[in-house]
RNA sequence: GGCGCCUUGGUCAAGUGGUUAAGACUCCGCCCUCUCACGGCGGCUUCAAGGGUUCGAAUCCCUUAGGCGUCACCA
């Protein structure tokens, strides 16, 4: 039999990262085992419905990557694929089901009738075989009194009828799947398998961690993508985040990697807490991996305004392997657009021998050097200050580092002193230069 | 509270009766080095607790604790 899975959200507005690895790994199960992945829209609770939810989930899986075979959107011999154009199918069933002695009308709703004595068992890919006693299930509500149905008696109608064979979601419907069970039995109809995935959880303040929400920060896809992180590193991420490859140490896949390796016994039962750390050096690998242009193009689309025109993309070899996400470019480089003010005691320095007292002495003649650079190039840059620092017999580490913290404001810069100089040009250089060295004799 | 699920370092995790209990992130140290970063090397920290079973247990059984979920005309 095709192995069919589908990922079925309700559409309330954006796009959780615990939805997203839900839909991920429905995806990745339905494509190592070449079947169709179905996107199907549970909007069954017309007062949660919020506007253009739905384009956002399809931006979503675009963005990360997951293309649907069938589903809203993407067309298929089950449409529709929107559960509240569904409404007939639901009613058709529903009234079997009261024929059939299996439900029953209550105040304009129709509701299941749940035998009172024995248990219920279903086999969980992960878990293994659950089994719930009968008296512990309520007579559902299958169809509601505005003629919708309800997520339990949907989802096994749709399930079922567009030949799902594998139910991939939270365990939130671990216990409620006895319910579905007995509606599958009902029907005579051949039990799917279920696969009930652990929730991503977040780390509270106080140390404890509870179910990943909004007041862990960040916990949206696009959320994310806004701080800066690259959307493929954010689904190689999550793909880890409660799955394991087992037979490899392999960290960083590509999609077509992770449908490759995908096995749902590598999956967890245990949740999984959402490690910006391990995120952000994910991130990290991605660009580092990538090339610079690619990496320029992606930066620049990432911020409003260009900065630095065309010294633009030597920034960006500087910050490629300094930076986690790209949100850290202002910061890293706010220090080239203005002079940060700073006391002069920065540029005292052990390691290199700085002291205020050379440094008022060396700052003067490297001014005096560097104004006779004509190319301010990297190269003439390095040459000047050399041949400066032998005719001056000092170490090299005392020029430049006077240099660098006088131009930059800084002590920690991306890059050397040569990279900060060519960057900031030879006016804004001298200047800067210049500026720092009245306040270093006037301190 | 009833029921269900879960429990290997701070985090992600491998492990399925015999291992020095992999690997990764974080943190720390060293090397490289004008700073930071990259790269290289090294280090800290773990089987929730208590009982069994067994020559031997992270692995099997029981109890306890904790966490999460569910008990809706929400999904």
């Amino acid at each position: 039999m095709r192995v069919r899975t589908r990922f079925a959200p309700s559409p309330t507005g954006f796009m959780h990262i615990g939805n997203l690895r839900t839909a991920l790994y429905a995806y990745l199960f339905a494509k190592s085992n070449h079947g169709d992945f179905i996107l199907r829209i549970e909007d069954t609770d017309q007062a949660r419905y919020v506007e253009g939810a739905v384009d956002v989930i399809k931006n979503t899986l675009k963005a990360a990557g997951i293309t649907p075979d069938e589903g809203e959107g993407f067309g298929g011999k089950f449409a529709p694929y929107v559960q509240s154009q569904r409404k007939e199918i639901y009613k058709k069933y529903a009234e079997e089901l009261i024929e059939k002695g299996f439900a029953y009308r209550d105040e304009g709703a129709i509701r299941q009738k749940m035998p009172k004595t024995g248990e219920t068992s279903f086999r969980d890919e992960i878990h293994g075989v659950v089994t719930i006693k009968n008296e512990e299930l309520e007579d559902q509500i299958l169809l509601k009194s505005d003629g919708m149905p309800t997520y339990n008696f949907a989802n096994v109608i749709d399930d079922h009828l567009m030949e799902v064979t594998h139910i991939i979601r939270g365990t939130e419907f671990i216990t409620s799947t006895p319910k579905h069970v007995l509606l599958y039995q009902a029907f005579e109809w051949d039990l799917p398998t279920f696969i009930h995935l652990a929730p991503v959880m977040g780390k509270n303040p106080d140390g404890s961690t509870s179910k990943l929400s909004k007041r862990h920060g960040a916990t949206s896809f696009d959320d994310l993508c806004k701080m800066g992180y690259l959307p493929e590193a954010i689904v190689n991420y999550v793909a880890l985040l409660g799955w394991n490859p087992k037979t490899t140490n392999q960290e960083i896949f590509s999609m077509q990697e992770l449908i490759e390796n995908f096995s749902a016994d590598g999956l967890s039962k245990s949740p999984a807490v959402f490690d910006y750390d391990k995120l952000d050096w994910m991130n990290s690998e991605y660009f580092k991996a990538m090339s610079l242009e690619d990496f320029s193009n992606r930066a620049e689309k990432f911020l409003q305004k260009k900065i630095l025109d065309d010294k633009f993309e030597f920034l960006m070899s500087l910050l490629q392997t300094r930076i986690s996400k790209f949100s850290e470019i202002e910061s890293a480089s706010k220090f080239l657009i203005a002079l940060p003010e700073f006391d002069p005691s920065l540029f005292v320095n052990k390691k290199n021998k700085v002291t205020i007292e050379n440094s008022r002495e060396i700052l003067p003649k490297a001014i005096e050097s560097l104004e006779k650079v004509e190319n301010w190039t990297n190269e003439n840059l390095s040459e000047n200050l050399a041949e400066l620092i032998e005719s001056l017999g000092v170490k090299k580490g005392l020029v430049f580092w006077i240099v660098r913290v006088a131009a930059s404001g800084q002590s920690v810069t991306p890059g050397g002193v040569t990279e900060v100089l060519y960057l900031l040009g030879k006016d804004e250089s001298i200047s800067r230069l210049k500026k720092n060295l009245a306040n270093l004799e006037s301190a």
